[in-house]
Parts: structure tokens; C-alpha cells; sequence
DNA sequence: CGCTTGTCAACAATGATTGTTGAAAAACAA
DNA sequence: TTGTTTTTCAACAATCATTGTTGACAAGCG
């Protein structure tokens, strides 16, 4: 993702207008590798503005993702999670107790099929979806335990 | 995915009971390649029973998913699917376009993370999903076109 | 055959996301 | 700066997939 001026500028010369909303959920991208969903964002903006609306965020999210400045990815969490990253390609590890993502930076294969099995179809992209448990759930708190642990 | 023969088997002997309604969505699910949705599902058992309700569909579709007969797949295309198909692992080619859906029985390298890109994550599964067009929604048809075409 | 318990179907409710609308603010030109 | 146009904002209400509730009913078991 660019700066917040970058973007900025990017939003006006798309002929998108630039408000104090969308500024501040620049900032509020800016960096964050939690890969929140669309509330996340804006409870996280809400600490700015406290005035601003869900709708707003919803709709400033679809905007960058459509300038492929955040990617939006449906990990299976139930809500849709934004991803400021996408300069370098990478794929997904999905934590099944919280939800919690995590980027994977190792490089994978190439991922092309052999066209004898694609069968027809016109192959874009592939997404590698790791599903396991993050640290934090993986064992519970050795002591100071402070929540409920285990199914 | 069992037949439905095993299927009520396997039912009866974990304590749930088989009704004319499970039943047929049993068979409506054997042998189905279109990885449907429950919406779909449940209009195909409609085809055989008129008053099955789509609650009951959900609920005969999470048994099975519990007991390992079926996968469900969250694949972005906006509501859960089901895969009967459990018994050889595969990866999924998902059309952009349409949503259909295929099984991509290519096998792949094992997809272990080096540890040291794991982080601390106890990994349990991989997915891949490959995005594209499906054949149908790749070209439009030459001639005798049945529907609007393209975007 | 009768009892116990899980299941059914028809609701209503939830949670994430999107549509609508009048008011206000941004961009642009003079 | 001021006026004009167009987009965006925020507060609704609505939608879609999915889940909760409940009384009637049927499956399984003795």
C-alpha cells in the first residue's frame, strides 16, 4: 500500500474526493499486518473519529481495493479481511481457534498446473491457505491465565 | 462420502437418528461433482421432497461435515460449499465469474513450511485455491448464445 | 406397543454487508 | 475567495446466508 499522501494523490486522480475519513483510514492501514476486517478498521478509526460510520469504511476499503492498493481476502473467518501488503506476493497462515492471520513470506512453487488437468480452465491466481493454531492459542498461559482455554 | 446405505449406518450408530429427509439428501449429495451450496442442495432435495426445509438441510449438512463425510468449503464466493468428495485430497479451481467450482486432482508438493517461516504457528492444513474463468464463462458461445455474455 | 429422545418445519433473529437519502463537504473554475 | 457541481457522509433500513427457538412429530429402542 502507499503513504497516505500518495494515496492522496492516487484517490484525486482517480476523481475520487479525499475527505478526513479516508485520510484517516489511510493512516489507520498504514502498517497494520493484522489483516483486521472492515469493523476492526473501524474501531481502529473510531479512536480518531468518533463520528465515522461503518458504511464509510466499507466503501473506502472497496475503493482501494479496487485501485489494488489493500487486497480483500475471504480466509473463511466469517467477515472479509483487508491487506494493506501487497507489494511482495505471499500466501496465508489462518489461525482455526481465533481467526487470527498471518502473512507467509516464504516463497512457494510457481503453482501452475499442468494444463492436462486445468481442463478448460483459464487459471489467474493461486492462494495458498495454511489453517492451524497461532502461537497464543497453540498452548494456554503456563499461569496467569485470563481466559477460557481449549474447545 | 459413503452411500447412503452406510451412510444411515453410520448415522444410527453415532446416536442420530436417519429420517426420509436425511435420506434424501444423502443420495442427493452422492456422486455430486458441483460442490453446491446449501441453497442448492436443498432445492435438489426439494425436487424429491416438497416440504424439506432448508434449516434441516444446514443441519443433515454440518452432521455429515462433522462425521467427515463431507468437506465444507469456504471459498469466497459468498456462501459455504460442500464437497462429498473426501477420500482423495485435492485442491479446488474456482471460477471468478460464475462461482462454479472443480476439483483439481493434480497432486501437489506437500506444502510443509520451513519452520522457520511458521513462526511459532502449529500448521494442520493447506488449501489452494486457483482463481480463473471455467470454460463456459471463458468464450462466449459461437453461435446459438443462450444468455447476456461477458461482464 | 409405548416411551424417550432427536428431528422437523415454520417461524424469528443474527451478523456481515449493501442500498437509500438528504445534508454537508471537496474539487474546480472564475 | 466565492459559487457551482459532484462526491461523500452518516443515519437509517434492507439484504443475504446462516443460526436460534419451539411445539408437534417420528425414529429408535426395549
Amino acid at each position: 500500500m502507499k503513504t497516505p499522501d500518495e494515496l492522496t494523490e492516487l484517490f484525486r486522480s482517480n476523481g475520487r474526493k479525499v475527505t478526513a475519513q479516508r485520510q484517516c483510514i489511510f493512516r489507520v492501514l498504514q502498517g497494520d499486518v493484522t489483516h483486521p476486517s472492515a469493523e476492526a478498521v473501524h474501531a481502529a478509526a473510531s479512536r480518531e473519529m468518533e463520528t465515522i460510520s461503518l458504511k464509510t469504511v466499507y466503501q473506502t476499503l472497496h475503493d482501494l481495493a479496487e485501485l489494488a492498493e489493500i487486497a480483500s481476502l475471504d480466509l473463511g473467518t466469517g467477515m472479509t479481511r483487508f491487506d494493506p501488503n501487497v507489494n511482495d506476493p505471499h500466501h496465508h497462515l489462518v489461525c482455526r481457534q481465533c481467526g487470527s492471520v498471518r502473512d507467509l513470506v516464504a516463497p512457494f512453487p510457481e503453482l501452475t498446473i499442468p494444463d492436462s488437468a486445468a481442463l478448460g480452465f483459464e487459471v489467474g491466481s493461486a492462494e495458498i491457505v495454511f489453517r492451524g493454531l497461532c502461537p497464543d492459542c497453540r498452548a494456554p498461559q503456563p499461569r496467569r491465565a485470563r481466559a477460557k482455554v481449549g474447545s
